[in-house]
DNA sequence: TATTTTTGCTTAATCGTTTAAACAAATATA
DNA sequence: TATATTTGTTTAAACGATTAAGCAAAAATA
């Protein structure tokens, strides 16, 4: 019942050739003649011969297949990064597997572990929020295996890395509530041992004090920036007895958290209290208000990620320096925060 | 600079055993003994041993990789149902590999091709919306590897099917608007020739016919279902010298576009004009007003499409009867039709 | 004690490809 | 014409695991 699988041994047969002439002829190799070749791609479609990339791959060393590690698929911002991490990669030849974490670290060592075993020529990834033992990303390194970290990443690994200047995006969003006249101006942050989350946070602090804006301890909450915590987080500043009169929050579901709370409090945004999320997801501009964000470049970090494998594998000097691409966010000022 | 591979030789020097052994061992084959098998799996663990997944795939003739491919991962739907394929999956030893087909045909046989080439297990895909030519799917039939459609699928290709009833559905729907006192129901479908938009066309029809209400063609939109489309749509039905007072769109991202343009023209919904999108995607319960959207089961349809795949890996049998699922969806009233 | 069975391993072939090395025939060079 | 080079192919050994078959030694059975 189960199909005879078609290999170069019965495209050599029928041509009365090698097994050795046929794979050569398969690859292009100079030394085949063209009609050669011809005859053996020929008799290849008509059998409906497929190579078997396992065979291939074990004996090349190589599989040209490249690991995506991702929090979670169902997000603008990450779909859209791999997107374009495969188009780029498909171009060259690689395929891509996607894994995700669902920001568990346990579940991310499972994924490594996955990727390794199927033999990825590099891994792509974006740490889950729960990761602090970097072990296994040690792991990567000392098999010898391209490793690229993009967006959550850690600077302790000495790798190449993508992502968005946190601590400057902190500084415009500052900027730009500052001058909308907003003077008590909270942060909801992401967990501080996340280094972007952390950036984000310096840069708050940093930007209140240039504009000599007092720092203010009860306005500076940390969040899983879920949702759900988003909304709790909000009735925590609205329980203050000196509220805030803006928030900016490190992830824009927690921003939609926290925009459902005051929509449903009858609190007017922006007018009371002005509101700016982090990402640029789609539906910021989908709710109302629309919510002003920042936009991450998912589509450069993408294709940046996938180049900077690309560099690893293609070059074969010594003299790998290390990529840390750092890119400028744009802020986009919605409702949420409009004059 | 490379590091060597850790190979089952390298742990038979070590013990002065064969590699066979070692195989055999790391296997728990029932003919070596418990010091062995201890002994090989404690230098395994030291030598810090990485299992060769091409090489016993290719002996094996068994990759233990299942592929899946959505037209987008980037909806909560999508996603959904991948990660409850993946953890059924992961159980039973099995790793996937995702795809996407950005609704394109051409993307759509690429992945197929990708797919068969690294010697997937069986493939479990939802089809784009470009989709007609089927040769691509009879391709991986003929190949004798099990193939598990969900969601989109075609009645044509003989094959396991899990969905929910999207005739049924359509009914739910006009009842409900019906109930709510709607005379004039419009619907913006999905194209004709996908079988389950062609389906929820077929129920609003019979429902109306259920329900003496007259069908009027001009109601009866086809349409992309992008959120650009679902503006054009609406803006088409506006246009009409007799308006709906209710909207029954197949997609909710259509529904968000219909939901804006309604919005933006200050008609009052669900006064003047009554809205039900498709999908329950998060942002029907995000938007103003939230959307009554369908609730499709993505966890369902995952662990079920999962199921199918082992089953037919599992059965060695030949009596192999196909499994076609259809659950049943559930109507999720919002704002967007509430009485 | 002699014979059979079980246990625990080894040998060698195999999966489908790639590739270094060998080699004959054709062509170029001296 | 003799020698060197190029061309087009074959042979055979990998890649790293699995596994059928074989074979001693140990244990069980007669």
């Amino acid at each position: 019942m189960k199909k005879k699988r078609i290999t170069i041994k019965d495209i050599a047969n029928v041509l009365s050739i090698s097994p050795a002439a046929v794979s050569k002829a398969l690859n292009d190799d100079s030394r085949i003649s063209a009609k050669t070749k011809e005859a053996v791609k020929r008799v290849a479609k008509e059998l409906n011969y497929q190579p078997n990339h396992l065979a291939s791959a074990l004996r090349r060393g190589k599989s040209n297949l490249v690991g995506v590690i991702v929090p979670k698929t169902n997000s603008n911002f990450f779909s859209s990064v791999i997107e374009n991490i495969e188009a780029v990669l498909n171009k060259a030849g690689y395929n891509i597997i996607i894994t995700q974490s669902n920001e568990s670290f346990e579940k991310e060592c499972k994924n490594i572990d996955t990727l390794l075993y199927t033999q990825v020529d590099g891994i792509i990834a974006s740490m889950a929020n729960e990761t602090v033992d970097l072990s296994f990303y040690e792991k990567i390194k000392s098999k010898g295996i391209p490793l690229i970290l993009f967006d959550r990443g850690e600077n302790d690994l000495n790798v190449d890395y993508i992502g968005i200047n946190d601590y400057e995006s902190s500084h415009m969003i500052v900027n730009h509530l500052v001058e909308r006249g907003c003077k008590r101006i909270a942060h909801i942050g992401g967990f501080k041992r996340t280094r972007i989350f952390n950036n984000r946070i310096k840069g708050y602090v940093d930007a209140l004090k240039k504009h000599n804006l007092p720092l203010d301890n009860e306005l500076l909450l940390e969040s899983s920036l879920t949702t759900e915590d988003g909304r709790n987080k909000m009735l925590e500043l609205l329980a203050l007895e000196n509220r805030p009169d803006a928030v900016y929050i490190a992830g824009d579901y927690a921003s939609l958290g926290a925009l459902q709370v005051l929509n449903e409090k009858k609190i007017k945004i922006p007018e009371d209290i002005a509101l700016v999320g982090f990402g640029n997801e789609p539906f910021t501009a989908m709710v109302t208000p629309t919510i002003t964000s920042v936009k991450q470049h998912s589509e450069e970090i993408g294709k940046l990620a996938a180049k900077s494998f690309l560099d690893h594998v293609e070059k074969t000097t010594v003299t790998q320096n290390l990529n840390k691409i750092i890119l400028d966010a744009a802020l986009i000022i919605r409702d949420s925060s409009k004059k």
